[in-house]
DNA sequence: TCTATTGTCTTAGTTCAATAGAACAATCTG
DNA sequence: CAGATTGTTCTATTGAACTAAGACAATAGA
């Protein structure tokens, strides 16, 4: 079961908070096809916000096809991301962990390390 | 010179963009103490937001003790972010672009590398 | 000193995220 | 079938982000 997490003050709004966790959790194999998302009720339980900021989430995703929402069983996962093969993954994030603790101990903190692998991403240009 | 770039529908408020941009170039070392940001009304002509919006941006930068504004002349870089040393950057970059490189090569996108880097980042528990 | 530049403030208004509270509709379970 | 569960819709309201357009204040430079 995935749990959301919405940080209140991050400027980010909720709804899409919820959705990005979704789909990292899928990119990630945490979600995969036919897994049921927490419950609307669930979700304004545990994180508090409201019923239908969840809805507005959820919609999105049904409205990008990633998920399928079954009136009174849930809402399940339809499709698939990810697009790399889950047996890659392990050993890349093995290599990437040995990256950032080398980044680490360098000094480098969270932050920096977003901002570098953004600049590397964007082609290290501009 | 710092070029900014506001990316309106991506949730995030103008203003956290325009602050997260500067903080980012000051860790990467594109901006140092001393250095000037641009002019507000350069930022309005340059991204389209409004004078009120990038004020905001810079007074909260300026809260935070990184910057320093001088009517008449400009806003100011003050203090210095990033807590690695310059030299060890520059290697850490090509590590982490040839870990890029494999791992788009196993068919991750930018997506996916960004939540495996948050995954790990995070300790990759839960 | 004069002028352009820059940061700053004011007022007013629009848009949108989010909340609250309640009700309805489809499905599952016993 | 009966009741619980789940998704869904509705209306009204609050507050934040952002815009617009203009004016003022301090500084730098000729």
């Amino acid at each position: 079961m995935v749990e959301f997490h919405v940080d209140r003050g991050s400027g980010l709004p909720a709804y899409l908070q919820l959705g990005r966790q979704v789909r990292e959790a899928m990119r990630l194999g945490w979600l995969q096809p036919g897994d049921r998302l927490p419950t609307v009720r669930d979700v304004v339980a545990t994180s508090g916000v409201n019923a239908n900021t969840v809805l507005k989430a959820y919609r999105e995703l049904e409205l990008a096809g990633l998920v399928e929402a079954r009136q009174g069983s849930g809402t399940f996962v339809k499709a698939s991301l990810g697009s790399a093969a889950p047996e890659d993954l392990g050993p890349l994030r093995t290599t990437l962990a040995a990256w950032v603790a080398e980044a680490r101990s360098a000094g480098l903190e969270d932050e920096d390390i977003y901002a570098l692998l953004r600049e590397v991403l964007s082609g290290g240009e501009q």
